[in-house]
RNA sequence: GGGUCGAUGCCCGAGGGGUUAAAGGGGGCGGACUGUAAAUCCGCUGGCUUACGCCUACGUUGGUUCAAAUCCAACUCGGCCCA
């Protein structure tokens, strides 16, 4: 292709999945043309708590156009996110209540703050597609309505593999696309990201834009980042993600297991490692990415620490650096207290009968000395205090007596 | 509106009056192994810190039975077909 600026470059060469209309080309000679800053739209719909590295890719594709001196729009989909977007579910989702829409879109924000720039003026528009969804009358749903065709919705992927597959496609899903695609016309976007499975609500806006007489908006997809199971899109409920909010400890051990070839992708789509640079050894090349993407989002000192305790984990079993283990005040417990009660109230079990099956199948251990008695109880907090409970090789907590 | 089939644990899916906390698979967790992982093998996979005990569970409610996930009724929700 072409010698573009070093900034154009990033934005259309690296971690995209699809540039359309006219490819990379196209949107690098648009982006190179232009006499302002093009608005590029983000839509994310604060549907869960936490974002993830999943969200994390399309997120950093647009601070890549911060950095090149365009404005992020960045849209919380507050309104769409109790419509339920049916995208890459193999189902309706759950319908949410404006209250958890509230607070997903808090926590989200936060989140979205460690990626983009949120500081320098004119970088980033900040929107919320209530403002103008809310308000629509059903005569201007109805017109929405009608600039599709029950033909082109069931084109899309999703809807057609629901609707053989004999599985419930609820009338409302259809609104989904043509209320994204809507708000790229009210934002006037010249530029709408999103991952692949974003393509058919993408391509609504730019209809919708042409029937409102806009210039439509280019579309950049970006690839769906597989989760840590090497093969499923990286989500929440398949639990095989990595949180934006996690500690350093818990990131950096789920990234060097990353498996191997999966490994170069996540450079691609998390990092700006050159490729060509990457060690040939696969372990190196695992634990040089945990320590680029931990450094990403907190530090190298952090980093090095998080590397230093996953290695004297694996090595003897209790992290060295026991700063970077999450305390759990032994106040908090009734005495005398079964092992499983405290494995409970501590969080590294989901239950107490769970922890008990953990001690008989040899995962727990305190200080490193493996736990055999599933009845065993302590009388009061002195045993425990300054020790390391342990459930398998990833989950500890460091008991601690302070009271809060 | 009518007909018909269906609703089971995280998911899929067996079971069709008691021995069913409910087969099997997937997933998850743990153990062994390894460069972490993967692959493989093994174990676990409702809850209760008081446990040869109690509680919750087969769409919902009610009924029949000494006894129901299993039978009956109504209802709710879905698929398909007819209008």
């Amino acid at each position: 292709m072409g010698n573009w600026d070093p900034l154009i470059a990033a934005i259309v060469e690296r971690g995209v999945a699809e540039i359309f209309p006219g490819g990379a080309a196209a949107l690098a000679e648009r982006l190179a043309r232009t006499d302002r800053p093009l608005r590029i739209k983000l839509g994310i719909d604060p549907t869960r708590p936490d974002l993830h590295l999943g969200h994390s890719v399309v997120l950093r594709k647009l601070r890549q156009f911060q950095d090149a001196g365009h404005v992020a729009i960045l849209l919380i989909g507050d309104f769409t996110a109790l419509v339920g977007d049916p995208t890459g579910q193999s189902e309706a989702r759950p319908r949410l209540t404006p209250a958890e829409v509230e607070e997903n879109a808090r926590t989200y924000l936060d989140q979205a703050g460690q990626i983009l720039d949120f500081d320098t003026p004119g970088r980033l528009e900040l929107r919320r597609n209530s403002e103008w969804l809310a308000g629509l009358t059903l005569t201007e749903i109805i017109e929405l309505q009608a600039q599709m065709t029950l033909g082109q919705m069931l084109a899309k992927e999703d809807f057609a593999q629901r609707y053989q597959a004999g599985t419930p496609v609820y009338l409302h899903e259809f609104l989904y696309p043509l209320l994204q695609g809507y708000d790229s016309v009210v934002l006037q976007a010249d530029v709408e990201l999103g991952g692949t499975d974003q393509r058919f609500n993408l391509l609504t806006g730019r209809d919708l834009q042409l029937w409102k007489g806009q210039p439509p908006q280019f579309c950049l997809t970006v690839p769906l980042l597989e989760g840590l199971d090497g093969y499923q899109k990286m989500s929440k409920s398949k639990n095989n993600y990595v949180g934006l909010t996690e500690d350093p400890l818990t990131m950096y051990s789920k990234l060097e297991k990353v498996p191997d070839h999966l490994v170069e992708r996540y450079f691609e789509l998390l990092t700006q490692v050159p490729l060509a640079e990457l060690p040939e050894n696969p372990r190196e090349r695992q634990v040089l990415l945990a320590k680029t993407i931990v450094t990403q989002f907190h530090s190298a000192a952090v980093a090095e620490a998080a590397q230093r305790a996953a290695q004297s984990l694996v090595l003897q079993g209790i992290p060295q650096e026991t700063g970077s283990i999450p305390e759990f005040s032994l106040a908090q417990l009734q005495y005398p207290a079964k092992l499983s009660y405290i494995l409970r109230e501590s969080g590294l079990c989901k239950s107490a009968a769970d922890a008990r099956r953990q001690i008989q199948g040899g995962a727990v251990r305190l200080d490193g000395q493996k736990i055999e008695d599933p009845e065993i109880e302590f009388l009061s907090s002195e045993q425990l205090e300054g020790k390391i409970l342990q459930v398998g090789k990833k989950f500890f907590r460091r008991l601690v007596r302070m009271a809060d």
